[in-house]
Parts: structure tokens; sequence; C-alpha cells
DNA sequence: TATCTAGTTTAAAATCATTCTAAAGAGCCT
DNA sequence: AGGCTCTTTAGAATGATTTTAAACTAGATA
């Protein structure tokens, strides 16, 4: 199978028409390395493979993977979008002073006791992120 | 010790000129009751009570009075900035389809094991949102 | 109490990430 | 190929937040 055919068979299941657009974004984020990216450094890496695709699409294509579940959002500022490519459980670091994100393997922290949620409601996800700072600040 | 030089009281002590604008502000949230409010919503209440604060003032002001400790920002979606009286240990369940966030006791939620902060570190805060749904959706 | 000055407030403009729009284009079924 | 619906596009619009430059004030000093 062609890595086009890969991916384009990988939106199918997510319930997406494999456009050349979200093929070309798929490739670029679901390879499976895990890393961060925002609205703007997923264009400039489009940029950088010679593509092009409107900003838009790009945003488009960014909440559509999140709803698909290809892709994670990750709440640390309110700035502007951060999308994690690793959807598996696991928490963050954040040290605000430089933006920098850093995933914590999953059994690295551990929720002894989790509170039940509200009646009539089930618990859908639990964010865990750790603010750190440089000790000689 | 009148109302006023209570919160004008309170202010100095956290580094901040008490102004007509703070001190009113200071009175509206600082009084103990735990809540959260946004820019907006603390707007609407300058105007309920009489007052007239500038736009860029709220923001300012909620701002410095985070960036004080009197005030915590929660973080939970990028549509607005959500800001806590209660600046003590808890944690959060949050519902996106109404935007609403319901504070967990501090003892509801045990952390077992933390992970080290990186090399040269130290853990700031630690921040947990549990999402939740209506269990008929 | 009058004066001074740095810190504040103000209304309005600017910023900037994100969403919306209406028209042009592209999957995909028959 | 034809057609229907979903997508993409560039550009305009949105909306929360920040910035601006001028007017103002808290608090110190004389």
């Amino acid at each position: 199978m062609t890595p086009t055919a890969h991916f384009a068979e990988k939106l199918r299941l997510a319930g997406l028409r494999p456009t050349r657009q979200r093929v070309a974004i798929a490739a670029l984020l679901l390879d499976g390395r895990h890393r961060h990216v925002t609205a703007d450094s997923l264009t400039e890496e489009i940029t950088t493979a010679g593509l092009h695709v409107s900003g838009g699409t790009v945003y488009n294509t960014l909440n559509q993977f999140t709803e698909a579940g290809l892709l994670r959002r990750v709440m640390v500022h309110n700035d502007y979008s951060l999308f994690d490519t690793n959807t598996d459980h696991h928490h963050h670091f954040y040290e605000a002073k430089n933006d920098q994100l850093v995933d914590i393997p999953h059994d690295d922290v551990i929720l002894a006791q989790l509170p039940a949620a509200p009646d009539g409601h089930e618990i859908k996800a639990v964010d865990v992120v750790i603010h750190i700072q440089s000790k000689n600040s």
C-alpha cells in the first residue's frame, strides 16, 4: 500500500473524505511521531514540504482531526491552540516562560482517587497539566 | 475598618496601588465567595453595581490580580479567559456542551505519584481538569 | 494644603488567532 | 461522463485582548 493510500484509508476510517489537503496533513501529522503543533507551525511544515493549503483549511483540518480523535487539543494558555499528535492517555509539563510543553508518560501520574462525576454525567477525559519553572527564577 | 479600607489594604499587601477601580473590583471579587468570572461577566457586575470601569482596565485588573495570586486563571478552552475567585488548591469538572465549570474539593482528587520535574525545574502548580458529559448524549 | 511624579485609567485603535462567506473545485456514486 | 454533495479557497468578518497616547490620581513631599 502506498503511503498516500495508507493515510487515505486512515481518514476514511475516521469518517473523513480523503481530500488531497487532508491526506497531505495526515502524512505530516499522523506518521506516529509524537509532537505538538499549532496552526502556524503546521502551515510552516506544509510550506517547507513544498505544498500549499489555505489557512482556513489548516484550521478546519486540525479541528476535524481532533474531533475524529486523530489529534488531541492541549489546554495550557489562551494565546492559540496546541495540538498533540499523541492521542494516548498522558499528561503534560508546561513551562510558561518559554511556552514549552513536554509529555509525561501515562504511568508517571497516578490518580489514586477520582471524584464521582455529577449526577447524570460521566467522565470523558482527565487532563493533568503540571506547571513548572526554572529553579533559579 | 470600612469595607473599602479593608480591600485597599488587601491590594496594598498584594503590591497593587489601591485605585478606585481596583478597590471596586476587589470588593466584587475578593469577598470570599467562590465563583468563576470572565472579563465580560465582571463588566456586567460592575455595571449592575452602578459603576463604570473601562474595558482595558477590567482586563488589566484581572491580569494583575491573577499575577498577584488573588485570582486564578482556569484553562478549559481558548474562547475567552476564565478566572476563579478560589485560589486554594482544587480542581475542576468541565462540561464543554454548556461551558460549565464546577469546583472539585481538593481532597477529592489524590495524585498518588507525581513525576519529578525536568532537571533544574520545580513544580509550581498542578491543574487537573476532568471533562464530563451527559450520560444520554 | 499645594505640588510633583510615577503609576493608572480611559476611549479608541490595533492586533491576531480563528471562523465565516460565497464561489470555484474535487471526491465518489451511478 | 454526469451530478450531487462535501471541500477548499481567498478574503472578509469576528471577537477577545492588548496597545496607544492623553488625561488623571494616589501618595509622597514641601
